[in-house]
DNA sequence: TTTATATACGGAGCATCCATCCGTTTAACA
DNA sequence: TGTTAAACGGATGGATGCTCCGTATATAAA
């Protein structure tokens, strides 16, 4: 009795709370440090078998990615609002001090970064999406007042963030991290 | 029959051989972008066993560190060279200029950055050293004749410069880095 | 309610890779 | 040439990622 494909059964109320489950393990976890943690304990500590883990999240990355999409949204989310409420190079500035801070809360998202940022992974290309979208607008905004030279590739001020988060770890991180957003936007202003 | 410590037998000829001999692999092996070769491929290449690779490097890390331990040298030589020939900006920009090079032809050592700028593994100690006190003396330099702001930390150029190597991969890669090194240059000088 | 079946579960097990250990071999020195 | 420190090699252990497949169950239809 094979149902046109688009009607499909409802999804099993048990499967959707362990990927629930398990994606508030992941982030407890990654959030307390724990970023290399195996996948296994994962699953043992939420209670369920490795296979189940599997069948939700095909791989570390795609875990992942399913942990922090919802705070890269609101990432992206407050480039909308700063682009709405402040200058052009305020808002830049403002939007890549926050990137340094989700980073810095965020630890497991620097390793995350290389496919994220720049990877083919399939499994970022939406969050790669909503990241590159965010910066973009807010750079092009500050290219069409004239405050940012037009030859810019706004990721890059990302990349170069991010390889401070990445390479330069310790106490003093984020303050040269947000020093380093200073100099960026400096260098980015129009010559002469 | 114990002589004194000061006076040991000369390494067996045999050891010396092996020990070039691997690196030679592991070097033409990272040259041509097999990063992630495991450490037996290796061994077997070189037609030793995987106890004598071990034996001559404790770990991937330290073989790296060897491969690129002369590179590295000759890297910080230039430094020393530019900054004798060169006014002090301009040397530093032919410097980072070179350093994206260095990184583009030797891919592999985009993710040794992470101990190498960043670590605190003894292993890359001495070649963090040479780096960072390349980097420290073409920066100084240009602080003293008052064309960069003294708050810059170095190292952190390199970081960013790293962060583009790593997170931005594809052709256009390079033009990127060399973009980036006049908008690090730029956004350095003195305000005002 | 009963039945059929798509979906999810669980974990044993395979594969890969790093790193160590130890019995055997060999080059250096007297 | 004999002694011995040094080097060899690969079996082995341990950690981790990921797959496979028999079993269990929620959902939808009868």
């Amino acid at each position: 009795m094979e149902e046109d494909q688009t009607r499909r059964r409802r999804p099993r109320s048990d499967g959707r709370k362990n990927r629930e489950r398990l994606l508030e393990t992941a982030r407890s976890a990654f959030g307390s440090g724990e970023i290399d943690i195996p996948l296994d304990e994962i699953a043992r500590r939420t209670g369920v078998g490795i296979g189940t883990l599997y069948r939700h999240f095909a791989n570390r990355d795609a875990l992942i990615e399913a942990v922090y999409r919802d705070e890269l949204n609101r990432l992206a989310a407050a480039a909308t609002h700063l682009a709405g409420t402040q200058p052009p190079v305020a808002a830049l500035r403002a939007w890549l001090n926050l990137f340094v801070d989700y980073i810095a809360t965020k630890q497991v998202i620097a390793p995350a970064l290389n496919s994220l940022l720049g990877g083919t992974d399939a499994i970022y290309a939406d969050s790669r999406t909503v990241l590159t979208a965010a910066i973009d607008g807010l750079v092009a905004r500050a290219m069409e007042s004239g405050d940012i030279r037009p030859d810019i590739e706004p990721v890059d001020l990302l990349c170069a963030l991010g390889g401070v988060s990445n390479y330069a770890t310790g106490p003093g991180w984020e303050t040269r991290a947000k020093r380093l957003v200073d100099v960026l936007i400096a260098g980015s202003r129009p010559e002469g």
